[in-house]
DNA sequence: TTCTATTGTTACAAATGGAGACAATAATAG
DNA sequence: CTATTATTGTCTCCATTTGTAACAATAGAA
């Protein structure tokens, strides 16, 4: 596999996606391994030059996970000199079993743009990219380090997806089309970080008036079988 | 004055300053008018290859008002194709007595990331750019048509002030060091842009207890003088 | 001294959210 | 069939917050 050709795409220009799901009760995020170093690093890529920005990051995550119609936010650009680390980008390249340039674009300094995107854990088909070996979801609670800035592009997104919690209603998204009040909380209690009061919580999310309530669930356990949810379109 | 040179400035990356100040009751920005065509546009820039990107925003502000240690928020960056407008951006350019060959790299599609800034209205020492005859204070609540998508960002970062106003205390920055409590729910309503409670806002802000007490202002007018307030470092 | 406009504070009602109680119920154990 | 257990949906009580109005204080004008 050749490397990326600087023609196609906007020089100095990246996006970052921090693509989370929810499995276990736990809120996660996938990371890509890159070849021969182990280093971690969010999924990212570069915008065409004829290509919309919110396309080139629906192109990225599609082709990371096979999904299209994902929910995708934009939260912050990171733009200072320290993000630039040529060397480390370089064995990275290397790695990859190709000589590279002193010049090639991908050693300039970069612009990245932060999305982040909910999805259903389930519905995920991971692929890797060229540089990668692996594709593969980590716990937020317990992340290991990140090449470059990448750890401070987690804690934003994470900061800001916090933030947009209430005032957006995207919980929903990292569920299945249909769950349980209580799949419900559990996703805002993974993704506040803090335990929430069952009885409060049931009572704010009806009194939205955003939920329709559908089928009971029996799982086979004793105990009161509870009601199936989905957000109103 | 010759046409900026490309060599100095990261390509297809600009910024855009949506700068807010407050008087007279009524919230404005700063809007540039280009030579000779009439158009306005927000006051923006380019960044160097050396400089990191919130250094950039923060010459720029520094330029067009003299003032540093301003308030600023980055809001969201601009990357759709529909952005890039080379005949206006030729005609302006050329307005401004150059020729301007057909690869000039300014007439390149260009990402924007928009900035807010908050300063105070009576601090501010206004300088045109070199593509511009004026630089002026507009009311937010009757503005003209601007250039491009310069509405559009303008309406975004409206829309983040208002979400950020009440979790980020920001309101006072538009406001002398010391001011009245009058003052501070006049610079509240002109950014929600509706009336609040007298009563309440006076109780929720005294609440907070990040608002200092000084002396009363006595101005004249026939009847009791309010506190004079200042925010708690 | 009285009057007017505005300010700071208090009082009461309404809405919201925390915390626990309680009945309903699905499966299991006897 | 009945009792038991775990969990769910709802309700009640209470504290806190916010909407609303009332009221006293006061700087200057009449």
């Amino acid at each position: 596999m050749p490397l990326p050709d600087s023609s196609q795409y906007i020089p100095h220009l990246a996006f970052d996606s921090v693509i989370f799901g929810f499995s276990k009760g736990k809120l996660k995020i996938l990371l890509m391994e890159y070849h021969a170093t182990g280093w971690l690093a969010l999924p990212g890529g570069f915008v065409k030059k004829d290509e919309d920005l919110e396309n080139a990051v629906k192109r990225g995550l599609f082709e990371r996970t096979g999904l299209t119609d994902i929910y995708l936010e934009q939260f912050h650009t990171f733009g200072s000199m320290e993000r630039a680390q040529p060397n480390y980008m370089k064995t990275i390249l290397q790695a990859n079993g190709h000589p590279v340039p002193d010049d090639y674009w991908m050693l300039d300094r970069f612009f990245s743009i932060g999305y982040y995107a909910l999805l259903d854990y389930e519905k995920v088909n991971l692929t890797p990219d060229a540089l990668s070996d692996s594709i593969a979801w980590y716990e937020v609670e317990t992340l290991p380090e990140l090449i470059f800035d990448h750890d401070k592009i987690v804690q934003k997104a994470l900061q800001t997806l916090r933030e947009n919690l209430d005032r957006k209603l995207i919980g929903g998204n990292l569920l299945p089309e249909r769950f349980t009040m209580n799949e419900l909380q559990s996703v805002y209690e993974a993704i506040l970080g803090e335990k929430l009061r069952r009885t409060s919580f049931q009572r704010k999310l009806l009194s939205l008036n955003i939920l329709e309530r559908h089928e009971k669930l029996y799982t086979g356990k004793s105990h009161k079988a509870p009601y199936l949810y989905s957000f109103k379109r």
